[in-house]
Order: C-alpha cells, then sequence, then structure tokens
DNA sequence: TATTGTTATACTCTATAACTATA
DNA sequence: TATAGTTATAGAGTATAACAATA
C-alpha cells in the first residue's frame, strides 16, 4: 500500500469518464464503418495497417503483437483469418527458422485503400468536427505524453508474463 | 479512387492514434484490475457504478443499455449474472409493468466500495500521473464538448444501412 | 401497433497451456 | 534452455431475431 486511496477530484473523474465514453463510441462506430466497408474488425484493420505502414509491407509476428497489446495465440488467429482472406502471407523467415514473416498482399493493399475513406471520414466527423486546429494540437500535446507514460509503465498489479524486459 | 475527403493531417493522425492508445491501455488495465479485486468485467462494474450512483439505486434496463453502448440482449445477460452473484436485483416496475428496474443491493456496494480504490488508483497511476491539474483541466474541456458531439450525432442504433455520402 | 425485456442461437474473440521446431 | 509460433480448448461476451407481455 504505497499511496493512501484518496479519490479523483470531480475534474479528473469527468476527464476520465469522458475519455472512456469518447473512445468507446469512436471505436464502436469505426468498428462499424470497418465491418461494413471491408468485412474488418478493428484489430484486422491494425494489423494490415501496421503492415501498410511498414517499409517493406513485413513483420514478425511478436512485433506485430506487441503493437497491439495481444496474447500470441490471439495473433495467430487473426493472422490465420487474414491470411485465409488473402489479405496477407505468412513464411517462416531465413535469417531465423523460427520466426514468421507476415507480408502483407496486394489484396490487402486494395481492402486498406478502399477501408480507409470511410475510416477517416468517421474518425473526423466523430472526434475532430468540435476541435479547431488548435485544439487538435493541444489535445495531441497532452495524450503524447500520456502515451508515453502508459507505454513505459508496466502494469503494476499483475504484470502478465509479456516479453521479459531487459533490466 | 472513389471520391478521396481529404486525409487527416499529421496532427490529428498523432492525436487519434494517442487516443486509441492510450484508451485501450488504460481499459486494459483497469479490466485486469477489476478482474482481480473483484471479479468484475469492464462492463459489469460500469453497471454497478451507474446503479451505485443513481440515488435510488435503481434504473431502467434500458436507461442502463443505453448509457453503456449494449444491445438489450448483452444487458440482459449481464444483469443475470450480477443478479446471480447477488449484486443486483430484478424488479417489474409497478408503474409500467414492461419496465424492468434494477436495483444494487448492499452486496453490489459493497463489492464496489472494495474495488473503487484500486481502480481510482489505477487512473490516477497511468492517466493522470503526467499531468498537471491544469492540464487535466484542459483535457477535460477538450473531451466534454467531444463527448457532446458523439452524443448528439446519430447514436448507435441507427445507421448501418445507409451510407453517408458528401456532395 | 409500439415498446420493454427475455430467450435461443450462433459466432467472434481472447487467453491458457501444451506442443513443435529452431537457436 | 530459451525463443517463436501454432494448436487445442474452453470460456466470456455480443448481436440478431423470434418471442411474450404490456401499453
Amino acid at each position: 500500500m504505497a499511496d493512501s486511496p484518496r479519490s479523483l477530484d470531480p475534474v479528473q473523474l469527468g476527464a476520465y469518464f469522458d475519455l472512456i465514453e469518447v473512445s468507446s463510441l469512436l471505436r464502436y462506430a469505426v468498428e462499424q464503418q470497418l465491418r461494413e466497408a471491408g468485412d474488418l474488425s478493428y484489430v484486422q484493420f491494425q494489423l494490415l495497417a501496421r503492415l501498410g505502414d511498414s517499409p517493406t509491407g513485413s513483420q514478425r509476428m511478436t512485433d506485430l503483437a506487441d503493437g497491439v497489446v495481444y496474447s500470441r495465440s490471439g495473433l495467430t488467429y487473426q493472422a490465420g483469418l487474414l491470411e485465409k482472406a488473402g489479405l496477407v502471407v505468412r513464411a517462416p523467415s531465413p535469417e531465423d527458422e523460427r520466426v514468421t514473416t507476415v507480408t502483407i498482399t496486394d489484396a490487402g493493399r486494395a481492402l486498406l485503400a478502399k477501408v480507409l475513406p470511410g475510416h477517416v471520414e468517421v474518425v473526423r466527423g466523430m472526434l475532430f468536427e468540435p476541435l479547431s486546429r488548435e485544439d487538435v494540437m493541444t489535445l495531441a500535446g497532452l495524450l503524447a505524453p500520456v502515451r508515453d507514460h502508459m507505454r513505459s509503465t508496466p502494469p503494476r498489479s499483475a504484470a502478465p508474463r509479456r516479453r521479459q524486459r531487459e533490466a
């Protein structure tokens, strides 16, 4: 018990609730758009987007799992779906035969391109419409340090054995 | 090659990604804490918290479903679990027999009280630690209008069938 | 007829543990 | 032995549609 459980002040509480609500509603809307436009779940979209952003169009399974906060078996499952749909291919890495390299296909890129405009549309319409350009910069400036903080802080109470952190 | 709606600018993109990542990581951590401290999913916690906040400790099923972004059948399922665990009770409303009133029990309040300190702890440690008091006020000031905007736009029950297209 | 809620069902997703193979 | 990934499996959660009861 390092800290006494003082509660959150009203402003913090409001910010927390609004953050949860905003992200939930946004996520819900985006998921619906992705499902309709390309029959993709959000996770699948994230995986494709990550591969599409990669210069080579490829990534190792483990790196993908790290990026999306997934168990490896969960990633295997999703990668299997994407592969079955012809959106990615998997192949063992020549350098290290233990490693599986996932690569986005042309079909995968095409689907990404097909889905992206609607995706952007939803995000702009829901998230950015009520914000000025300056607001967005401010928001980005606030979220970035939080993101960095979260990334650097392992979950305190129960650290699931993800990857061992080199100390 | 459909009409390309202007893409998001880099600042918007960053804000969007960070929002998604921050809320995902926070949600993940909070869910773990709730599971460990009280064997509650986040949705179940939200339902209990809503009931606990209500002056009467009661709410109609539909109001609960609206507040939590759920289908009614999904809420029925969750309410069933909570009831089986003795955390809420359900009863038909005397005024309108169609309505089911859900009420938090003493055990429900007790569990809420047991779980809350750890919950607050996680939120503060992950979300608010890197933010000054002023930052939090700014963040709250930005999220509130977004939340209002999202609430006011076609929520979730409507939409799927029609595709919106800008002229 | 419209609304509230439940049920039946089918499916998606996720995690754990055991397993294979490479290093 | 340690690491990368897969498989088997089991469980939680969600949505859709059909349904019953009430308004």
